[in-house]
RNA sequence: GCCGCGGUGGCGGAACUGGUAGACGCGCUGGACUUAAAAUCCAGUUGUAGCGAUACAGUGCGGGUUCGAUUCCCGCCCGCGGCACCA
């Protein structure tokens, strides 16, 4: 037992009194910048799951450190939206009171955990200071046409009265209430990312340090399918339905087009349709539906003939009908599609319940014909499809985008699933959106001098009903005058979402203080990019797209060096509660840090999360495997309390194979086995020491310990290196090296197996021959009844580890 | 439905490019110390049979490759995560 809570606050206030971890920028050094992803503190503050990321980056850190590496290794804080915002509304405070307190918690309960981050590189998103250049990069975007203010229908949630981008959702709902979205007509801004959707595909490739998982959940959320668009012309008009399809070898089994309800080809046919009345209430009823409810895949699908309308299709000239149906999406390709209900299951379905025409043009390589109980999706050859019969899929689809080009019908086309971002949301807390509305000039940007553009002090900051934001109240910030002409504007009232802040924080850590630019050059040139990145898995579709996307555009414009932001990407897996449940107020089974530091320990606390399984992969919290962690740090107490040093050759080679275990298994982040590896090390020298009634080891040697100890247990190894009469810190000191002879061992265990069986073990020179070995074998007594009335068929000797004997 | 990951004792998990399955920790059982308990220390702990040496079985299930398979291949089952009417 040893008095933990008085060894850590001394060592805390000792490392920040000698500035140990304070970020040098000696360039002649390598650096390496090691990143966690930043905190959103929220009102109720840390759970004991929030630190295990940190503790893992804080060991690898001070690995890298004691490797002599210049270590990048910062801390700060995402704190505009929502959740902070409706936290502030329900406690009625204000939020940026609210953000204040919070980020206050936070940060004392990350101190008593003895990280090493450099504090004086915080960041947090909410200081005008920092979005300054959030703003700023807007701007870039603006003025390059990357951000465009848009009046389409957007994903809107009723209960935080805001618009969503895609990224926001939940299944349908809502990512922060759980509130089930709407589609809604909404003045927003836009970010073009599907402008940069192929590069951030392309480049995936270029991340060979990324888990492959989280690759490949980016390449299914970008959605790239390459195709052509194919004009349908309306029949008597002059208009024309413009579809989308990657199978255009399908189009002679065209037998009617369908378009999404919100399709403007609707309004446009209003003449033509002779049951309009159908239409629009099928069109209305279309609207009150949920996102949720218009995408359930269990539903029937539901849908209405454009009556009086007809489409021709281009490869054949045959008029097909024409039907509005929900479930085609207006927000993908054309907003219409070329209905082929022998080889697609959705129009098979709808043409199933309509009763429509049914016609299969592609037929499987073994000319086994189509049954029509449903429809066949695989490619094969084409039939009943004009000049372009008797060919493969693959090669139709080849010559009839062709033939479209040359006719005009149409072109090829590549479609992507992700969304341009919907930037701008309807509440307080968030970065104003630098722009000024102007009659004569149109939408005009804050000049870059005036930026930051302070978020005002509001008295009411509930979202309202109409879609404007609670800035749109307050008329003397509102109205400006245009910086262009002089005349009357008003400022978008409309704020950025929480994203925008977390999409570029990490390279102002590099230079967190600059006013002049985002971030200085040459610093950054240094510095970037971030090697190691480490946070949970959640963001892979969220953040991680954006940061990149946010990241390629300041690669473009210059203010960074390279391509991608993130070389190596690792995520934590979660701890769970005590029942297995995920840790929440709701279940009770929350287990609070600050109460286990002042019990066990920090040292405990971070050996043990270390220790509980693979980093990746998610545990539950087991209180009875943190005092193990605790028992160990115990033991190595009453080691540091030995006086008398005697050298043992056995525990040597141990410390030296635990030098290199440890060290490969924190470079690996395997922490489990590292933690294990140190386990076994205290448990030899304690049986050792029990033995001869001295540490097995030279005062040197201990210390060696203590420094390979140091990263899990930084506070416990600094007191007993100080112990041991070392003045500088731990963190200060060269990691130890291993010793190439000292791991060999002169003697080895060789297993002995017949038939591919083990039956003995050998305690053999490591060098023994396979001919000694066979005749040691055949010498044991109880190895005879295996040869007796056997002949030896053949022998496998794996030099050094073992021996297989055939026989019969 | 599609994509990705995984399945090993009572529990968390270990096992390098195929070579002693169950390291390490927790729990449990027995013992020492104690008036007693906690703490600590010692011993045991995959199952079955046996006093024991030992033998047989055993890494989700069924096959296969191999001298030898938790590891490689084929076919299933189950769990987790992501996406989901994307034409």
């Amino acid at each position: 037992m040893y008095n933990h809570q008085e060894i850590e606050k001394k060592w805390q206030a000792k490392w920040i009194q000698d500035e140990v971890y304070k970020t040098k920028t000696d360039q002649s050094k390598p650096k390496y910048y090691i990143l966690d992803m930043f905190p959103y503190p929220s009102g109720v503050g840390l759970h004991v799951g929030h630190p295990k990321g940190y503790i893992a980056t804080d060991i690898f850190a001070r690995l890298k450190m004691m490797q002599g590496y210049n270590v990048l290794h910062p801390m700060g804080f995402d704190a505009f939206g929502l959740p902070t915002e409706n936290y502030a509304i329900k406690n009625k405070i204000q939020p940026q009171k609210a953000t204040d307190d919070n980020i206050a918690t936070y940060k004392k309960q990350l101190s008593i955990l003895g990280f090493c981050y450099d504090w004086q590189r915080e960041v947090i998103t909410t200081d005008p200071s920092y979005y300054k250049w959030t703003q700023w990069t807007f701007l870039q975007m603006f003025k390059r046409g990357l951000a465009y203010e848009s009046f389409e229908p957007i994903n809107w949630c009723p209960s935080c009265k805001t618009g969503l981008a895609n990224e926001d959702l939940d299944n349908g709902h809502c990512e922060r209430c759980g509130t089930p979205v709407i589609l809604k007509k909404l003045r927003q801004w836009v970010l073009r990312i599907t402008d940069y959707a192929e590069r951030m595909l392309v480049d995936l490739d270029k991340l060979p340090d990324w888990e492959s998982s989280t690759k490949e959940m980016q390449k299914n959320w970008i959605g790239r399918s390459e195709g052509a668009e194919i004009d349908f012309k309306i029949l008597e008009t002059d208009q024309k339905i413009k579809v989308f399809t990657t199978r255009v070898d399908t189009i002679f089994g065209c037998t009617y087009v369908v378009v999404a309800p919100e399709n403007k080809i609707v309004q446009a046919l209003k003449d033509k349709i002779t049951n309009l009345s159908e239409v629009n209430e099928y069109i209305e009823e279309c609207q009150n539906k949920t996102d949720l409810q218009r995408t359930d895949l269990n539903k029937e699908k539901t849908g209405v003939k454009l009556k009086g309308a007809k489409a021709i299709n281009p490869f054949n000239g045959e008029e097909v009908e024409i039907f509005i149906a929900d479930y085609v999406l207006n927000s993908y390709g054309t907003g219409a599609v070329m209905a082929v209900p022998a080889h697609d299951e959705r129009d098979f379905e709808f043409a199933h319940k309509m009763g429509l025409r049914i016609k299969a043009v592609i037929f499987a390589t073994d000319n086994s014909e189509y049954n029509g109980k449903y429809a066949f999706l695989d490619d094969g050859v084409l039939r009943n499809s004009g000049e372009f019969t008797g060919l493969d899929s693959a090669t139709a689809r080849q010559k009839m985008t062709d033939w479209l080009v040359d006719n005009n019908f149409g072109d090829k086309k590549i479609n992507y699933k992700i969304k341009d971002w919907v930037f701008s949301r309807q509440r307080y807390w968030g970065e104003p959106i630098p722009l000024i509305h102007c009659e004569n000039c149109g939408v005009v940007p804050v000049p870059e001098s005036e930026l930051p553009l302070v978020l005002p002090v509001v008295k009411s900051y509930e979202p309202s009903d109409n879609g404007e934001s609670p800035l749109a109240t307050i008329s003397d910030w509102v109205n400006v005058k245009c910086p262009k002409c002089g005349g009357a504007g008003k400022r978008e009232t409309n704020t950025m979402p929480q994203w925008a802040g977390s999409c570029w924080y990490y390279l102002r850590y590099i230079d967190p203080k600059n006013n002049e630019v985002l971030v200085n050059k040459e610093l950054e040139k240094y510095w970037s990019p971030v090697d190691f990145y480490v946070g949970g898995a959640e963001h892979a579709t969220r953040h991680l797209i954006y940061a990149r996307f946010w990241h390629k555009f300041l690669f473009d414009i210059g203010v960074v060096n390279y391509e991608e932001p993130f070389t190596k990407l690792k995520h934590v897996g979660l701890i769970m509660g005590e029942d297995g449940r995920k840790m929440s107020k709701r279940w009770g089974n929350v287990i609070n840090p600050d109460k286990i530091v002042s019990q066990f320990g920090a040292d405990s606390l971070r050996v043990y999360e270390m220790f509980m399984g693979p980093f990746e992969q998610s545990c539950a919290w087991n209180t009875n495997g943190l005092i193990g962690a605790k028992k160990f740090l115990d033991k190595i107490v009453s080691l540091g309390e030995m006086t008398e040093f005697k050298e043992d050759k056995e525990i040597k080679s141990r410390l030296h194979k635990t030098i290199k275990k440890v060290s490969e298994d924190i470079s690996g982040f395997y922490f489990n086995t590292a933690v294990s590896a140190l386990m076994i090390l205290v448990n030899e020298i304690i049986e050792k020491k029990n033995k001869i009634s001295a540490l097995p080891l030279s005062r040197e040697d201990f210390y060696k310990f203590l420094q390979i100890l140091s990263p899990f247990a930084p506070h416990l190894s600094e007191e007993l290196a100080e112990k041991l009469g070392k003045k500088e810190s731990i963190f200060a000191s060269s990691w130890p090296q291993y010793d190439e002879e000292l791991i060999k061992d002169e003697t080895i265990n060789l297993v002995v197996q017949i038939n591919g069986k083990f039956r003995a073990s050998l305690l053999v020179a490591h060098d023994i021959s396979e001919k000694e070995v066979l005749e040691l074998v055949l010498a044991q007594e109880n190895l005879k009844k295996w040869f007796e009335n056997a002949e030896i068929l053949k022998t496998i000797f794996v030099p050094g580890k073992l021996i297989n004997i055939v026989v019969k």
